[in-house]
DNA sequence: CTAAAGGTACGATGTTTTTCGTACGATACA
DNA sequence: TGTATCGTACGAAAAACATCGTACCTTTAG
């Protein structure tokens, strides 16, 4: 199997990007200041790197802004899910050769994954068709 | 929650870099010709560009190998499965706050798992405890 | 014995990603 | 009204990653 097109052509979100993603998607629209004190709670970061990622984020149409107000608000541009499955699709191809099941097996094998997580799982598969 | 040491310290392989890893997994030690072929059959790579990258793997602690032979050979220090798993972890926690069962649930929506796959998944979880 | 082929080493360069300094406009308020 | 504060814009430096050219050694075939 040569390359990929369909995987390789997706705008991929570096990790510096997913980290406001992330903020985005747990607290909704949002300012670069509010972003920024979000991830000065785990690292330093300077307010105008912040705001420079977020503005990259905008460019390549992963984010986009409301101008109306001097504070710009941010919004991704696609659901939080919607970009996660394709995060969790190209994560599937490259170490499991596309096999979900195999994937879940090594969960199951991790002793990180509680019973409760387990349990959870079993009744999600049973209440599938 | 703060940072994690455990996840920052991990020698987090690169792009490239797992590539390697992959074939080598694949198909067991080998040197960097074998692995350069490989990696041909996807892209163009010059052979000292593979070279580098797998010496660097060396110093990073993650392959090792055998230099009794003028034809090195390359050998993952870890197994395919801890390495996985390692990735797998990270990639829980990182897009589903480490909750397991959220990620099968994406799964299970992704019109891409197959009923086979979903069977398989029963066929695992029902042989747990 | 020698030339070609094929191997390693490694510095340098190219590219992408991340961070930051500086300029400058808005706002707030003493 | 002026100055401190808070915002955006944006180029450039820094850091991380990836690629490659060149030097030089070993093996092999003639």
């Amino acid at each position: 199997m040569k390359n990929n097109k369909s995987d390789i052509n997706l705008p991929e979100p570096t990790k510096a990007e997913l980290e406001i993603l992330q903020v985005l998607w747990e607290f909704g629209p949002s300012t670069v200041r509010f972003v920024n004190d979000k991830l000065n709670e785990n690292r330093e970061v300077n307010y105008t790197s912040t705001l420079k990622q977020m503005q990259i984020l905008t460019e390549k149409g992963i984010l986009k802004r409301d101008e109306s107000q001097m504070k710009h608000i941010y919004i991704p541009v696609e659901a939080e899910e919607k970009t996660k499955v394709q995060l969790l699709d190209r994560f599937v191809n490259t170490l499991y050769k596309g096999s979900a099941s195999q994937l879940v097996m090594q969960l199951l094998g991790n002793e990180k994954t509680s019973k409760e997580e387990i349990e959870e799982m079993k009744r999600l598969l049973d209440s599938m068709e």
